[in-house]
DNA sequence: GAGTGGTCTAGACCACCCG
DNA sequence: GGGTGGTCTAGACCACTCC
């Protein structure tokens, strides 16, 4: 484990454990610098890094201070995976749909650079949270990388199981996002009525090495997808 | 201006200008360090940023290569303010609806820490993209922080006007984003019909000091509004 | 002006990729 | 094993805030 990795767990637990508030204020970097036993970099290497997660932010000549959100059940777009553990309380679950071993159409070859004539595991899965459809997914694995999945996975965690049952390390996503109305078929699988609102996500995942291995197709339910963005300007 | 920043807005300008696409390789750390005359650290700071920004991203042991999504059109959400330069050829405009100031709303003064005696500016605007419409926006400003606004600011950009007339410095923003059905009023003046899909976004803008001014509830043409996300796994 | 965070450097050492 | 990024340190100096 990396120590700024360490340090930025500590402190967001820390802050968890005392219900610390918003503008609720830290010690200051020297402080933590003795208390970690790290230098000035390591720490404000992971305090940027909580910064960048909507945990912190820091006022120069001022102090480091505690961010929170006001709203519960919004769900972060970001993370390792699709989702975040920020589903706190919130159960998640999938149903497969189907899941076969096929060529790809022109649109998934595009987005995952291959071949039409490679292979690809086609997966269809309803997820639901809490009970409630939660939306309708459509992906597209590189089966050259992607080599092996089975109902029991899908109906888990793929991504749990793509690093670590198989190692491969997730780097980058392009998430491509709008709204629209729902088919037929879809407000089928959701529970809801055709011409109904969906929030429609494509993503295409890549390795650490750039290679994008997964392409996605969501159609999210509109009554239970809330999704909370974070943003800090001087990142971007 | 840093260093770092310059660094940064340099690499990046010499990938627009050479058009360098998706898994191009740039040059090497320590080249870029003698190149730049900058240390290693410094040079790296130029690369996470532009890595957060989606333009590149390194592989240890390897290299530093270009990254590029496949698509055009798509608004890339996050920003100094609200909105990228990413519309690049795109004509952004405003029509102002309603500007005054008031008492704040119990949802508006929640949501920027306020007393419901305290006034805001409440403005309401029409924003198009090339002549269509893009999105429908009411916002509440904080009128100790923004202390004056009028018909041609808010034409114009008024997070321009923010930063640069008031010398405001835009810290960090959280934003909820949902899907839901146009009422009919918002759809008059979208230029839809009732009942039509929307992208509904509430957005809390602070400054760097951690002061909430802005409260924004924006409803989006869904015929237009197609937002762009770039993750990056381990910066979260 | 004291307190506090941000930038930048030089250099040591580690971890991963690839031929 | 050579090439290349990533982590971490100690310390100098700068910039902002707030009393």
């Amino acid at each position: 484990m990396l120590k700024y990795q360490e340090i930025s767990d500590e402190i967001e637990k820390y802050i968890e454990d005392n219900e610390l508030q918003q503008g609720d204020k830290l010690p200051i970097l020297e402080t933590l610098m003795t208390q970690f036993e790290a230098s000035k970099s390591t720490i404000t290497k992971s305090l940027d890094l909580l910064e960048r997660k909507g945990v912190v932010y820091q006022v120069r000549g001022s102090g480091i201070f505690v961010r929170r959100h006001k709203r519960k059940g919004y769900i972060s777009l970001f993370s390792n995976q699709g989702f975040k553990k920020e589903l706190e309380g919130n159960h998640l679950t999938s149903e497969a749909i189907e899941l076969e071993v096929r060529k790809p159409t022109k649109e998934a070859a595009h987005n995952l650079n291959i071949d039409l004539d490679d292979d690809v595991y086609y997966v269809k899965r309803v997820r639901y949270i809490n009970g409630q459809t939660l939306c309708l997914e459509e992906s597209f694995y590189n089966k050259s990388i992607v080599t092996y999945l089975n109902k029991e996975i899908i109906s888990d965690s793929i991504f749990n199981y793509i690093s670590e049952g198989l190692g491969l390390k997730v780097g980058f996503s392009d998430l491509y996002l709008r709204a629209d109305k729902l088919k037929e078929e879809e407000a089928e699988y959701l529970g809801l009525q055709e011409g109904d609102p969906k929030i429609y996500v494509e993503t295409i995942f890549h390795l650490t090495n750039g290679q994008p291995f997964d392409f996605s197709k969501i159609s999210y339910n509109y009554e239970q997808s809330h999704f909370l963005f974070q943003a800090t300007s001087h990142f971007l």
